[in-house]
DNA sequence: CCAAAAGTGTTCGCATTACACCCATGT
DNA sequence: ACATGGGTGTAATGCGAACACTTTTGG
């Protein structure tokens, strides 16, 4: 079993903090769903949210990156902590002493493993297209799921997501979204379908449209999408001066 | 020095996670003027908020509320986490060798208390007046303080008291707030006035009203405050049924 | 020419804002 | 009587909600 020593599972305490995690919820948005990137562990054949521990000499957002680069190979990304989940009894229902074995983890770090854990959550929005996920050797796969169709995840991990889903929805009322969900160019019923998904109710067009553009957060672009089987619409982008400002004084949207 | 031993500043880590403390921010509202909890440390000298440390069968919410009552003698709190602060550099920059001397700490629990902490920050609202705060043995003093008045504190605590303020400010744009603050009858210039401090700017006084009015959160009473210097206000009280459901269906408010 | 989707404008009602007058009380 | 602060009403404005018609495109 050289994959122990290689994915690092021995000793992980000198190296790292104990009794603390870290789990990121990362948001892609592409067909006009979104999308959350998961994780599929070897060990247990769950799925998870990428997740990690701290080391001794960075913060909590340093961590993240890190851990999210690591496990998913997704780089360059600003993550936001939301939440810290507490539950005592909150441990891998996985971290079984015969699954261990059968994954040929050892009982000492079995122990580490199987101790007590608090997780702060992260959560990111990053563009769909910009991403290879790469799965790390904790896991076999790495991929982009349906937010709405998310099966059982490890642990406390569903709980994890909806908190996440949730703080966005809260966020969406005070601040602009989307530059780091769509691509560099797109079309308002596109931005429309993004704001839609996260509500989760549908909005009116044209209100939409005039709301949006009062902020001055997307500019409209003399081109249009063509090779649509319908009337061709016209394509945006944002203007970041503007969008990043709103990211700091707020907008007064009520949605 | 027998103080050690009984608050417990002896070989902490088998009792207490390590690396992960708890913070909180204690908010009231006296004399028209937003108050919060501070403790003076009797080991430095300096003010701080009540902080303390996590048990391992505990949640972060059980233990926060533990913490404070321990250290202020305030009982049955909700408090609520707002956010980690986790650098790396953030340790006491009292816990200095000479100074843990002169306090009579020995080397070893100097050890544990200058590594690294991360600190979760919490906070509450409640109510000036059925509160005696009581400081613990590490502290000389516990008493309220002007938010706007309040002094260079420990560590990041300064840092951590802005962040709970801000969360509050969000929360004042979805939420209703006061029936924690206020006591049980109180004025509507009062309730405006605890608007006004948390957000730092005044507010038009029918508007106002009116507004509050319109989300029926608040009942008008028969009676007046009496003994003022002037027409007698009427006294107020919140209608805990709609101001519960408000808390939880959010207000459209856009304060 | 028709279905599907996009572009555009108008009206209505409510909420926010700004503002003015009267009332009660203690000095 | 008067200064201070509280109670109430109204007009103007702006924003969100609801809604209909026209235009473009592929099939």
């Amino acid at each position: 079993m050289t994959i122990k020593s290689e994915i690092n599972l021995n000793s992980p305490s000198s190296e790292y903090l104990s009794h603390l995690s870290i789990d990121c919820v990362v948001f892609g948005f592409h067909e006009n769903q979104l999308k959350v990137l998961l994780l599929e562990s070897n060990f247990f054949e769950e799925w998870a949210l990428p997740g990690g521990f701290v080391r001794h000499k960075e913060t909590l957002e340093e961590a993240a990156t890190r851990i999210l680069q690591e496990r998913t190979g997704v780089d360059e990304i600003f993550l936001t902590q939301f939440r810290v989940f507490s539950d005592p009894e909150r441990k891998n229902p996985g971290f079984k002493p015969d699954s261990m074995q059968k994954a040929g983890i050892s009982m000492e770090n079995f122990d580490w493993l199987n101790q007590r854990f608090l997780s702060v959550g992260f959560y990111a929005l990053i563009e769909f297209s910009k991403v290879n996920p790469q799965p790390d050797l904790y896991s076999s796969k790495c991929e982009w799921k349906n937010v709405e169709e998310v099966c059982s995840l490890m642990m406390d991990h569903n709980e994890i997501l909806e908190a996440a889903l949730e703080t966005l929805r809260l966020q969406l009322r005070y601040q602009p979204i989307g530059y780091n969900l769509l691509p560099e160019k797109f079309t308002m019923p596109e931005l429309q379908k993004l704001y839609e998904t996260i509500l989760g109710r549908e909005l009116d067009r044209r209100n939409f449209q005039r709301k949006i553009l009062s902020y001055k957060i997307v500019k409209r672009l003399p081109e249009r999408r063509t090779g649509v089987a319908y009337k061709a619409p016209y394509l945006y982008s944002f203007d970041l001066d503007v969008y990043n400002r709103a990211l700091t004084d707020g907008l007064s949207g009520d949605w």
